[in-house]
RNA sequence: CGCGGGGUAGAGCAAUUGGUAGCUCGUCGGGCUCAUAACCCGGAGGCUGCAGGUUCAAGUCCUGUCCCCGCAACCA
């Protein structure tokens, strides 16, 4: 029999910034998905990308004075980019698409054309505000007070040539398919959309750009690019080879089981979307569910907040399978959750040490205690005592398949913890140790014991691989179970094991994580991250105020030689210079410089030092004058470097 | 009256078509000793934001009202 087939998608993120807990979590929930379903037997197809083209990233390759591409490819391929978070986060995606790649780009210009052709495409108009120093055009609602959002600036009504797809022409449709068939889910959303972009009448969509050039040209039209909606929603067909060569999957994944998207584009996926392959002539994907997003504080997790939570951090402190696990048992997915990192370590604590972690460890070493760690073949069970446990064994996978199958992650890692719950209350009914102390007479009867913990534990780990791949491999691994006890068909009974199967003891599956401890090095690394978050460099801006030539000339500057320099007792900061100002005479000035330099390096030099200011006590001594550095800030880090002249320069000379 | 989501024990969340308000943590008390100071049992703690209504029965349905969050069309 052929294998069924499942195709499924995470959205492709916009590599303008690096990835957040957010994108991670979206990611995480489609590989569980697409791993479960690799077990439960299908042939899986699992994509995720970049959406790369863009206004955002052609001003923010511009600020870093490199080119979009290099810009990019530095998100996505440099270190701790893109690739390197999934690969991290074992994320197991068959493909990964950029839009950027050529035989995207190409698919791209021919899908435009197509649409151009069919007459869903045309040449318009789009009326907007313009500001001219800007070079932007905005609409009406983005205006801050009537004035450009970017500058503040007066703008101007302007037209732009562009074109149009023809979105009000399948408004009906896409009506019907909202409010009538279960495309969209979870059904609050389906309102949402209706309400607020059908019901208003929809408008045909602007689909080219010339504001811009970081985009896909428009192969007929110079000087337009294909805007994003085009460009980026047709990934999850061109990276099946619609349009193109590379690849040639798509009469065999097309269409696709499901799009998984964050709630914020629940709209372009189930509206425009559909509306082109509507007019592409194309089968529409089965389904897209919007998932919800995790919060902090309560509030959005935004780069402008400041309240971003670092994957990176999280999976290196804490173990990938313990972020993957928190992030798919902690939140339903559906709805919003409350990310913190104190639900992530009690999470961790509770289910993964607690309660898997230990059940696993004291079962396995009982059977390496009392059996030597191979059960005995002569077992005697105890229909009382063992009818609820295998019973809830053995109807497991059941109750968790038709979780998975609503994409109920969090229910269907509740349903696997009940079992171990059950397990470990089934250990203290039946005090393996106190049967222990008669072997003779209680041998069997203990053996089942142990089997039927090995069961849970057994099935458990299978049903938990899509979550935490390599921690339910290592279970499996200590419980003995080979290759066949380890499927998805052993999964659906109780008995899979041998039951002289010999088990093998390894390290603590989880460690308890010290709370406090973990905190403050989580504490630690944002102030890391912070700091590496500040601009590299910072000058002071230029005073707006003008000075007369008059008052500037009266500051009197001189080139002074240093004949001696003391740090000041007491003082931290202070430096005591003893100058040679050309008079014969002496000057001291004091200057908070410490921090910088040590005095005796900079015996002998020759600096600069305005030499008519008001003499100032500091620390009980005089200072005459002040010593010029020049200062600016790195990495939020105050630097500063003395005024060092040319030696050539005698004591004296008036600077002007 | 722009749209949507949410207000349930100290905290975080659940409750199929209306049918005894549950779970985790915390807290208090007890048990066990195989295990990762873990595991097991029990107690306390709720007028389900507020006010009305329908019903034998309302967290759930209806009306009004207050508070919080997100979105508000070219923003990827």
């Amino acid at each position: 029999m052929e294998k069924k087939r499942f195709y499924i998608t995470t959205p492709i993120y916009y590599p303008s910034d690096k990835l957040h807990i957010g994108h991670t979590y979206c990611t995480v929930a489609t590989d569980a998905m697409a791993r479960y379903k690799r077990l439960t037997g299908c042939d899986v197809m699992f994509l995720t990308g970049t959406d790369e083209h863009g206004q955002k990233i052609e001003d923010k390759a511009r600020e870093a004075g490199v080119t979009p591409q290099q810009f990019v490819d530095h998100i996505v391929t440099g270190p701790r980019g893109i690739l390197d978070l999934w690969k991290l986060m074992n994320i197991s995606n068959d493909r990964f698409i950029r839009t950027t790649d050529g035989y995207h780009v190409s698919a791209i210009q021919k899908i435009f054309r197509k649409l151009y052709d069919n007459g869903d495409i045309y040449k318009g108009k789009y009326v907007g505000k313009y500001c001219k120093p800007c070079e932007s055009f905005w609409t009406e609602s983005q205006l801050v007070d009537g004035k450009c959002p970017d500058c503040g600036r007066e703008v101007a009504d302007a037209e732009e040539e562009a074109y149009f797809f023809r979105l009000s022409k399948y408004a009906e449709r896409v009506r019907h398919l909202l409010e009538d068939t279960d495309f969209l889910e979870p059904r609050s959303r389906v309102h949402e959309m209706v309400n607020n972009f059908i019901k208003p009448g929809l408008e045909d969509l602007c689909v080219s750009r010339t504001s811009f050039t970081w985009g896909i040209p428009v192969d007929f039209d110079p000087g337009h690019v294909v805007y994003v909606w085009v460009d980026a929603l047709s990934n999850y067909i061109t990276a099946l080879g619609y349009e193109n060569n590379q690849y040639d999957d798509y009469g065999k994944f097309w269409p696709a089981d499901v799009h998984f998207v964050g709630k914020e584009i629940v709209r372009f996926h189930s509206i425009i979307w559909p509306a082109m392959l509507m007019s592409l002539g194309e089968p529409l994907p089965k389904k897209v569910f919007g998932h919800g997003w995790l919060l902090l504080d309560g509030g959005k997790m935004s780069k402008s907040k400041g309240n971003v939570v670092d994957p990176y951090i999280l999976a290196e402190l804490f173990g990938v399978d313990a972020l993957r696990f928190f992030l798919l048992r902690t939140f339903p997915f559906g709805s919003d959750g409350n990310f913190s990192n104190e639900a992530l370590i009690q999470t961790i604590n509770v289910d993964l040490a607690n309660d898997l972690g230990n059940l696993l460890s004291r079962t396995v070493s009982m059977a390496g205690k009392y059996f030597d760690g191979q059960l005995p073949a002569v077992q005697a069970g105890d229909e009382e005592k063992d009818a609820e446990l295998t019973g809830m064994i053995s109807t497991l996978r059941d109750r968790y398949e038709e979780q998975m199958e609503k994409f109920a992650f969090q229910n269907a890692l509740a349903e696997i913890f009940k079992v171990i719950d059950r397990a470990n209350k089934y250990i203290d009914e039946n005090a393996p140790w106190a049967l222990a102390k008669d072997m003779e007479t209680n041998g069997p009867r203990l053996g089942r014991v142990l089997y039927n913990l090995l069961e849970v534990l057994r099935i458990s780990a299978i049903l938990l691989t899509p979550f935490i791949p390599e921690s339910a491999a290592e279970v499996l691994r200590q419980v003995g179970a080979d290759a066949s006890a380890s499927s998805w068909e052993s999964a659906a009974r109780y008995g899979g094991l041998p039951e002289t199967v010999t088990v093998v003891r390894g390290e603590n599956l989880f460690p308890r994580v010290d709370a406090e401890q973990a905190l403050e090095q989580l504490e630690q690394a944002a102030e890391a991250a912070r700091k590496a978050a500040l601009p590299d460099l910072e000058i002071e801006p230029q005073l707006p105020e003008k000075v007369d030539f008059e008052t500037f000339s009266k500051s009197d500057f001189r080139a002074v030689k240093v004949k001696d320099c003391q740090a000041v007792k007491k003082s931290a900061k202070l430096l005591k210079f003893t100058l040679d100002d050309g008079t014969g005479t002496d000057r001291q000035i004091l200057s908070g410089i410490a921090k910088w330099y040590r005095p005796e390096d900079l015996i002998g030099k020759t600096l600069m030092a305005i030499v008519n200011l008001p003499p100032r006590k500091m620390m009980g001594q005089e200072s005459n004058g002040m010593l010029i550095s020049a200062v600016h800030t790195e990495k939020g880090e105050e630097c500063l470097h003395l005024l060092i002249l040319d030696d050539a320069i005698p004591a004296g000379a008036k600077m002007c």
